[in-house]
DNA sequence: CCAAGCACCTGACGGC
DNA sequence: TGCCGTCAGGTGCTTG
């Protein structure tokens, strides 16, 4: 599923293409399992403007001129498309036709994804973005630091744990240890304050440098056009077990650390430090 | 507070 | 070809 980059560049896309267009109609192919349904939401939706598309977290968020925003969790497989109208395809769940003859597509192959509507007091009192922690682009890295101070669990368990930092999955978690030199499995208590710095500091980086790059395509993310992204070019170590180390040639190995596969160059990246 | 395991759901891929 | 196991970018819940 998208992680921050991608949800970034998908919202930033369909803020540019999005803001001002009305949904003329609301199609609810298949809304089974969405969280709310589609007697709920088509009416809500239906003849509103968009006025701004933007992201929290991992979630999608676009707010419409009746003061109700739409929130997409994409999960692992979601997608939000816009382009031209086209026949329906085998895993759209809604199709928005909007004023200009195009039109905004949600899928999703596994159905973890979800929509639902809120007020604006509703939103404000949502417990999932309640529990996010800060958003990492927009603290500084020893602030986040401080955040896992003291903390005994395993980093890569802290760094995909929404309430420590929003936004990050397993492909930057693992991007980061790596740049940061770290083992998936050190306790952070382990990790000296610098080092943990330096930590989130490459998690800042790595973050930009996937949004810059429209993101990173595994096999279902494309952005708000339909594209690939082109950062999964970038790794220095996600997916790459077996692989040579790109900084000292060591095989990489993978391991299971919070219930997900981590990639690391156990060389660069020793335990305990 | 933390870890592990399972659940949700569908599809792709490799081995036999 | 087909069957079977494994894996997948996330999150939530339960159990210990």
């Amino acid at each position: 599923m998208p992680e921050l980059p991608e949800v970034e560049v998908i919202a930033r896309g369909l803020h540019s293409t999005l803001a001002g267009r009305t949904v003329v109609s609301v199609d609810p192919v298949d809304m089974t399992r969405l969280s709310e349904s589609a007697e709920s939401l088509v009416p809500k939706v239906e003849g509103r403007t968009i006025k701004k598309v933007y992201r929290r977290a991992k979630v999608l968020f676009i707010q419409l001129d009746n003061g109700l925003t739409m929130a997409f969790h994409l999960k692992m497989t979601g997608r939000v498309v816009h382009g031209p109208v086209r026949p329906c395809e085998r895993h759209d769940r809604i199709l928005f036709a909007l004023d200009d003859r195009t039109q905004l597509c949600f899928s999703d192959m596994r159905r973890f994804g979800y929509v639902r509507t809120f007020t604006p007091d509703e939103l404000e009192q949502w417990d999932f973005l309640k529990r996010c922690g800060p958003e990492p682009l927009e603290t500084k890295a020893a602030v986040l630091a401080d955040r896992i101070e003291g903390r005994k669990a395993r980093i890569k368990a802290l760094l995909l744990d929404q309430s420590v930092v929003a936004g990050v999955g397993n492909i930057y978690a693992d991007e980061s240890l790596f740049r940061a030199g770290i083992h998936p499995e050190t306790r952070a208590h382990q990790i000296s304050r610098p080092r943990r710095t330096k930590l989130f500091a490459e998690l800042q980086d790595v973050l930009k440098q996937a949004i810059a790059e429209n993101g990173s395509s595994i096999r279902d993310y494309v952005n708000a056009d339909g594209d690939a992204g082109a950062f999964q070019n970038s790794f220095n170590v996600y997916g790459k077990k077996g692989e040579l180390c790109t900084v000292c040639k060591t095989v990489l190995k993978a391991e299971k650390v919070a219930g997900r596969t981590s990639t690391f160059c156990s060389k660069c990246q020793p335990k305990g430090r």
